[in-house]
DNA sequence: CTACGATTGTTGCACAGACAACCAGTTGGA
DNA sequence: TCCAACTGGTTGTCTGTGCAACAATCGTAG
């Protein structure tokens, strides 16, 4: 019953650490710059674009975006201030609230999805072998496997 | 000239985003339910103990660990009200001072290391085997290179 | 049908971190 | 030698986020 990593694994570890938060800042930046728009916003925006109807429930939408539920109430305020999304109650339980890609919401990510693409291109996937990139994909889905289960 | 990255190395990349997102952020949870001790401060630990003379000057470490001076200054604030480090004018620039860590510091990192060495290995590298080990790491290591020289 | 526990989302509060302005000290060129 | 430009670090201020407490609603056991 191992208990601590071996150097190799630590090694990627590291690598891993230091190689998100490099690449993610540098997009952030990339993306405030030109389309004026953060990560986040940019987060809830695909995630509604990905979802039936362009909608999704507060709860899910906390869940999917990463973010405590009270985070996302105000993220959500700023966003509807800015016209990207709209709130609607959910008329089957009251307590619920959809958050609605709003067609400016749509617009603003068709907009910014490029930029975002190239960062990723530019900053991370152009670096990568196809081994590689199977090698990550299948690796970190079995990590993320054991994560969700560890929580149920 | 491509811009965008093909299908497989956009899911390698979601994988990556959540695979961090999740894993860091059980490891921060444990390592504050079981040593009471924020993974920033563990950062700053390791760093230190990592340098010669267990010294780091501000603008050194705040790189090292990612943070911008403001905020470095602040948490250095906080780890010398708790006695783990302390600062030290650099007597050859008189700008300067060096963050220094302290018996009671390295005591402390001693003591927190292996549960998160245990969760590293737990929700993480149990997970890799051998080939993906090697191929996140040097994959990763090109990926940091590229974000490097592009500041420079 | 009622009453109680669970769930959904928002609010008050606190705190960590970023940015910009700043001071003190250093360096290099006229 | 002196001054201008730069560097290292701290401070004021603001923003974003988490936690705990709350209100409203739901579902279910009795």
């Amino acid at each position: 019953m191992k208990s601590e990593p071996d150097a190799s694994r630590l090694a990627a570890w590291r690598s891993f650490l230091e190689a998100h938060a490099r690449v993610t800042s540098v997009l952030e930046e990339e993306l405030e710059a030109e389309k004026d728009l953060p990560l986040t916003w940019y987060d809830v925006l695909v995630q509604l674009e990905e979802s039936a109807e362009h909608r999704l429930r507060m709860t899910d939408l906390a869940g999917a975006v990463l973010l405590s539920k009270s985070g996302l109430t105000r993220l959500i305020d700023r966003m509807c201030g800015a016209g990207l999304v709209e709130r609607a109650p959910d008329p089957f339980d009251r307590r619920g609230t959809y958050v609605i890609l709003t067609t400016a919401g749509y617009d603003r990510l068709q907009d910014a999805a490029p930029v975002h693409m190239r960062g990723v291109e530019e900053h991370f996937a152009r670096y990568l072998s196809d081994a590689e990139t199977a090698a990550i994909h299948e690796g970190f889905t079995r990590v993320l496997e054991g994560v969700q289960s560890r929580l149920r």
